[in-house]
DNA sequence: GATGACACTGAAAACGATTTCATACACGCT
DNA sequence: AGCGTGTATGAAATCGTTTTCAGTGTCATC
């Protein structure tokens, strides 16, 4: 038997709107106020949120969707919106797409049946160009991946700045033939490779790129096919933390050396890469920022439905470690 | 303007309750199911799923109560725990409490408002006693922390057994001067200390445990502590994933080699645990067993209430990696 | 002393679904 | 023909809140 605002109204004397309003901070007397919070003390009543959405049509609530949880550059952004999200007094629901178009589509439906009061979307490229002709009852902050699509608010790395300086690093410390592993499934990995492509024709030197899954097993799988066919380059970057594992952990399995053998470089300064190899060369992407920017963006909107659509790009930053150490031999 | 149930009637030209019915699988003859179909595509109509919840009273949620998700055992558990929810139908509410024992009875609070249907939790050591005597309107399953609280579904990895593995294969290893660093958060912390106690002495040897913090900075702060001051041990054993990082992170700052300054081991086979150093020695936790089990137990429970608690413990294994290197020098 | 403004309160409607209850109809059986 | 059984349907009640609407009482103002 659960108990319900009524039963609080019987204990403390007064009508349901008055206990909804003492809890509200709706305007009641103190003499009033004070008998419905001793009444709630004394039934233990607790609302029931799904009451409450339903009539005030304020769902409180924010959906979040992202390809992987366990991929730690969305575990930390998920942690930066929750935390603002909860400062705001909203609920996060969290969804797994795992670069699954149609997990994406099925979830942006759920989130129009819990009537979110807003979404923030890290999208695989084939839902960034639906996304533009679609039309949601709830505003759409993108977070990580927005590509071209106008018409949304977004909060993106500089992936092809950043690109271009991890490039522009290896070839400063004498690397030449420079391979880059990008991801298929996002936006991201396009703007990535396109720094790639830039800064090496800049340089002189052609590129090399290779489109994959953005896993680990698929960048693995990749790596140690070059050191069996002997095509491995001096150099590689890997377009995310994944895939730079993936290469890791090639290298490690067969036994070559980092840089010598191999140098590295590659996107997310997750806290691993301090401690594997000799450390590794990493664009640290501001995570925790860009959880909140898109926290920050989704409120405004929310407070100015009409206003023009605004697209933040930060920066990142060059972690430079060992696995980039100068050529030492004769570089060809 | 929203658009409801009876909007899709008039649509349909049936009553609302049949068009509930043939949303929900109730009787409904095929040719008005087909009517109804065709009105909620026509319409675009979405349930409102507060209204659904309130009305019938299923929220078909559970809540999943952890430490802090960007804690890997802890995504990892999550991961499988949301899978399981998902493919029963039932969405999951994700709450970070920081092992902070005031969030989570705020959490817990919050459950009862969600109305859910049952709560995965890992409390700490405060909530399990807490936990004994308070009574809530859902089940709750415990997870990786159970303690000696009975009257509770729990799930937990068997931590005495594996910090003895632990021990003992240090042990074997040549190693005798052998510290201990645990977490002060939980029981799980409490458990693996005992393990450990009990294998130094059945070896003859002394304990010499810390309880610290169970994060990066602490287990970085005290093994940094040890090298400044010269009394580091032969080996450590660090008591999560966590802590372990933060020893590789003082061992690598203050340039010492793994195992020959420090032997080192520990819980939680994360990926990176692979790739540092020379690889680090761990036990590894069965952790899509535990999410998938602790769903289970969730379920069982709604099955059936009455039925006796049930407290299931999971095998750890060891997995020996270089990092616990056998003693070359004179052993001391 | 009438009047308007203001602050507080309760009765009742509303939110959008599901569920209960009553009814209608078809069917098989005696 | 009469009757029980079972299935499909709609009207209306219901879930637990918030919000609207209509007061009521107090107070300052003219």
């Amino acid at each position: 038997m659960t108990i319900s605002i009524k039963d609080v109204a019987r204990a403390a004397g007064v009508s349901p709107a008055t206990v909804s309003r003492a809890l509200g901070g709706g305007p009641v007397s103190a003499e009033l106020q004070a008998q419905v919070e001793a009444a709630v003390k004394a039934t233990g009543y607790r609302p029931n949120l799904s009451a409450r959405r339903l009539r005030s049509r304020h769902s409180q609530t924010i959906g979040l969707i992202v390809a992987d949880i366990s991929n730690p550059f969305f575990t930390a952004v998920a942690r930066a919106v929750e935390d603002s999200a909860y400062k705001a007094g909203l609920r996060v629901i969290l969804c797994n797409t795992d670069e699954n178009p149609q997990k994406e589509a099925m979830y942006l439906q759920l989130m129009e049946e819990e009537r979110v009061t807003g979404v923030i979307f890290a999208p695989t490229r084939a839902s960034v160009d639906k996304l533009a002709r679609a039309t949601y009852n709830f505003p759409i902050v993108l977070i990580d991946r927005a590509g071209r699509a106008g018409g949304r608010d977004a909060v993106v790395l500089d992936n092809f700045a950043a690109a271009d300086m991890l490039v522009a690093h290896l070839v400063a410390q004498g690397y030449r033939r420079i391979t880059g592993l990008f991801g298929n499934a996002s936006t991201t990995g396009i703007e990535r490779h396109d720094g790639y492509v830039a800064a090496m024709q800049r340089a002189g030197l052609t590129p090399a790129a290779r489109f994959i899954a953005p896993t680990v097993e698929a960048a693995e799988a990749e790596t140690r096919h070059w050191f069996k066919q002997g095509t491995a380059p001096e150099a590689v970057i890997a377009s995310n933390g994944l895939m730079l594992m993936g290469v890791v952990r090639a290298m490690l399995a067969a036994g070559k050396k980092i840089p010598e053998d191999m140098a590295i470089a590659g996107f997310d300064n997750e806290s691993w890469t301090e401690l594997a190899g000799p450390g590794l060369t990493v664009i640290e992407q501001p995570v925790a920022d860009l959880g909140r920017a898109a926290m920050q963006l989704l409120m405004d909107r929310l407070d100015a439905p009409d206003a023009p659509m605004r697209k933040l790009v930060l920066g990142g930053r060059c972690v430079v470690r060992g696995s980039t150490g100068r050529v030492t031999g004769a570089a060809g």
